[in-house]
DNA sequence: CCCAATACTTCAGACAATCTGATTCTATAG
DNA sequence: CTATAGAATCAGATTGTCTGAAGTATTGGG
């Protein structure tokens, strides 16, 4: 490489500074080291960067151009001996992060913006699964943190509780369940609607034990689907009250009356490994969660 | 700077060759130059890159975020060098180009992206003008090429012909002069219209021959306006062919059967300094317009 | 289980790059 | 026409990097 960047920074420094002397001072070096960086950085390049005219040295066109991309070249280094600072500070290199869809990820990606605003520049993977397709991923990906509705418990893992999310069991206005006119619905009633479920794609064997079991179920792939599935009256379902707020202001979405209740709440829980510590960044974004989780 | 672009060349090829042993013969070093150069990066950064594992080292999940950034820090460098050798070779760093705006912009743009797919590193800025402002433009901002319809000459300059362009007299199918039946028309029957002209915006002083000099004339700002206001019926007005040619061709506009001609034709000239001779980007531009818009 | 091969580390000495400090050159302001 | 600021040059000191040889650890084969 013919390139140092430590000539880069000399010629920034020049350029900054107006003059080879007072580089040199920002630089805390001898002036005719600068005028050897400089010269140097000129003969590896086979390039004239400075026109000496008299006793001032104003830029080529050349050397404006290299100037700008040394620039550049120089923030990459100094983001490398940042990155570098924040790994051996605690901050660990990558978080690899799977969450139930079921959550509010609107807290979450807050959350996560906070972490970016604090400059933590850990590289953050966020994957949303549904119901044991969360753990399956957690542990098929070996990935950090999960942020999950229930999950198989072990010796291996430690969890925190978050707050308390609502699901309420709805149709849309113009569904035949919600034109009905009785105090209550039965189990009976119900199954003789379409209902609505997310399907969890990894098949990890934990049955929904929110399903009603009738004769006719749609599954999909996410709550964003369901939602539009409920919307247009395909048949009924229970959704996180946060994502259908809107909705059931509006009247476009009603609640359903079940005998057994139309509502459940339960507390997502976040969870990681015991045998692999969070770093810094795993334990700033737990603060996060349980304080902005809890706020939203 | 604690960082050394050799250190990073170094990390880079013990990854990609998958031992320190196969990337000292790569860097042709010998293995223990590899070991020191590692190492020595691991102590700028107070970090541990490799993970010895027996004989065998793997990266640390640090290790991979710091190769990463590494190798754009790399890509950066070598861009640099890549520059250096273009300028060297007669490229010129940057290219100023202004161009007159009823030239047909299409073939100047076909142009412009051979450049780029030759790889030619130059900067190119382009600004396109009218009239007496491509001139005006061209000295004001010391630029090294114009494409202009006309200019002052002067022993400063040099000029190549490119091929012709022709202009129309047209109006809207809806307008007026396209509704009437007469088979020519003189200028005072013109007179009685709103003429549309592209304005000079640099007052400079040559004026624009073409002008029927009525009582009504709407200046605009460029031709792409221009085009706008002929086709919503404003006016009439002279336009380059090859912007109207889809308009004729479908009847949207009309050529208006002016007495004296509805038609004219210039030749462009391409402009550029005597005492600046063009570097090998200005010369090849000079050779892909010569053949470029003649065959468009 | 031991030997050979592989892969890396360590170290001393050689070499090269860079820095310092003194001096010289040159243009410009006063 | 001096005084001065800015840069170049040069010898010598210093530092960083490379080489080559010897050392350590791991692995696979016989």
């Amino acid at each position: 490489m013919d390139l140092d960047l430590d000539y880069i920074e000399t010629l920034v420094a020049v350029v900054d500074e107006g003059s080879f002397a007072r580089a040199a001072k920002r630089l805390n070096r001898v002036q005719s080291a600068v005028t050897y960086n400089v010269r140097q950085l000129e003969r590896r390049l086979s390039l004239t960067l400075f026109e000496r005219q008299g006793r001032r040295s104003v830029l080529t066109d050349a050397g404006r151009i290299i100037l700008e991309e040394g620039r550049i070249l120089l923030a990459r280094a100094r983001r490398i001996e940042r990155l570098a600072r924040h790994f051996r500070h605690g901050f660990e290199p990558s978080l690899q992060l799977v969450i139930d869809g079921a959550l509010p990820l609107e807290s979450i990606m807050r959350a996560l913006k906070s972490l970016a605003d604090e400059g933590i520049s850990t590289r953050i993977q966020l994957k949303v699964e549904f119901l044991g397709g969360v753990q399956f991923r957690f542990q098929g990906d070996d990935a950090d943190m999960m942020l999950v509705k229930e999950y198989r418990a072990s010796e291996q893992f430690v969890s925190r509780p978050l707050s308390e999310v609502t699901c309420a069991l709805v149709a849309s206005r113009e569904h035949a369940l919600a034109r009905q006119t009785h105090a209550t619905l039965s189990l009976p009633e119900l199954h003789q609607h379409v209902e609505l479920s997310v399907h969890d794609a990894s098949e990890s064997g934990l049955p929904d034990p929110h399903l009603f079991g009738g004769a006719r179920v749609f599954y999909l792939s996410d709550f964003y689907s369901k939602k539009q599935a409920v919307l247009l009256g395909l048949g009924y379902g229970w959704m996180p009250l946060h994502l259908i707020r809107a909705e059931l202001d509006a009247g476009a979405l009603v609640e359903l009356p079940f005998e057994a209740g139309s509502r459940f709440s339960f507390v997502p829980l976040l969870v990681y490994r015991s045998d692999r510590p969070l770093g810094r960044t795993g334990q700033r974004l737990v603060e996060l969660l349980e304080a902005g989780v809890g706020a939203a």
